[in-house]
DNA sequence: GTCTATAAATGGATAGAC
DNA sequence: GTCTATCCATTTATAGAC
């Protein structure tokens, strides 16, 4: 038997994922409000009925579009174990890892696109922040509670820590990119602001003084 | 001899400042694409008329409602000198006031609206970095660079370390309420994350460990 | 499924009277 | 300056042919 999703699955794959990329486009580059139907129709390729044919309407085919950019982003995330080395050099690794997903241009783009709507589309700034900031709150936390637990660091309110230490690295890049305050950091300027932030959360934790 | 300005300024206050106050609300509620002018006469209690008589076109009203939201919050950062108390204290103090701005209800809207629209609008942009973000960073960075050289903390790049701490205390809740995944704190949970963030601060860059 | 053409509504901006 | 009424472009969404 034949269901509706199904044909719908069936149909066209290629015309439609000319449309999803043309919608994604434009909805990062423009956002949800400044951006036509005619406009993704047109970039495209196709004519407009076709985009109706694939999507029910505007609202649904920009949620469609910003719930997989969440789930690619979800998809950057770690999901292997911590290894057994210096924190210095874990939380660097981790933070690394952090600043290159969050400061892409597509991530800062992400980012705008969703705050920006978030009063219309709630369910996506909610899935943007599960897929994102929560599970490496989360990963982080657990390791700092680990070393917590092993007399390593004191750290007697993990989930806090975990926050502090995201906002500590990403903030000072982050913020400056959204607002195109800055221009993106070297590597090598990257390393170094975070060395001194790995330092100071290090040094600021140790659990004899 | 009267010029246009001050015929402008002359005319009727008390429309000009519902037509201001009621696009302020719906540009900060809604942002500027979804915003009619319509809704904001009706909003006014005014005609369509009335708004054009005031202001130029839609970019220019909101250009002109959103610059002075920045001159607001320009306003609302701290100009005293330094006390000479404890670093502890001190930075517990401009910490406190650097949350209340930021978590405040307009100033999360104000964030959000000025970021979506910062690539229509780019000087909205930098104008709210420069009243926000590096006003409070070069207070900071002032402060941090004293005590370097007072040898009271080790801060050799005092500006990254006044951005670092910005983002330690700011954007565990900022980012929640941004994307409305929290609640606002209570004064205590506020305080409480704060005192460990300055904590880490302080301990992790003593000179002498 | 896909196109051309068009309906229906909305939004920015203006005309003209007072 | 302020109002009512209106123009015109744009936009979402659909009708009907193939």
């Amino acid at each position: 038997m034949t269901t509706t999703a199904e044909k719908l699955k069936a149909a066209s794959p290629s015309k439609r994922e000319l449309i999803v990329a043309a919608a994604r486009k434009l909805f990062l580059e423009t956002g949800f409000g400044s951006t036509s139907m005619d406009a993704i129709a047109s970039e495209a390729g196709v004519s407009k009925r076709t985009v109706y044919s694939h999507f029910q309407n505007k609202e649904q085919l920009f949620a469609a579009i910003m719930g997989d950019m969440c789930r690619i982003i979800s998809g950057s995330n770690p999901d292997e174990p911590i290894p057994d080395e210096k924190p210095e050099l874990v939380l660097k690794v981790i933070g690394l890892h952090i600043l290159h997903s969050v400061l892409q241009h597509e991530a800062l783009d992400v980012f705008r696109v969703v705050l920006a709507e978030n009063a219309t589309f709630p369910e996506l700034g909610k899935a943007f922040w599960k897929a994102g900031p929560e599970v490496m709150k989360d990963y982080l936390a657990g390791y700092l509670s680990e070393l917590d637990q092993r007399g390593v660091l004191s750290v007697p309110d993990p989930d806090m820590a975990a926050f502090q230490f995201m906002g500590m690295i990403k903030w000072p890049y982050h913020i400056r990119l959204l607002f195109g305050a800055g221009d993106l950091p070297t590597e090598a300027e990257l390393e170094a602001a975070l060395d001194q932030a790995v330092s100071v959360f290090v040094n600021g934790t140790k659990p004899n003084r």
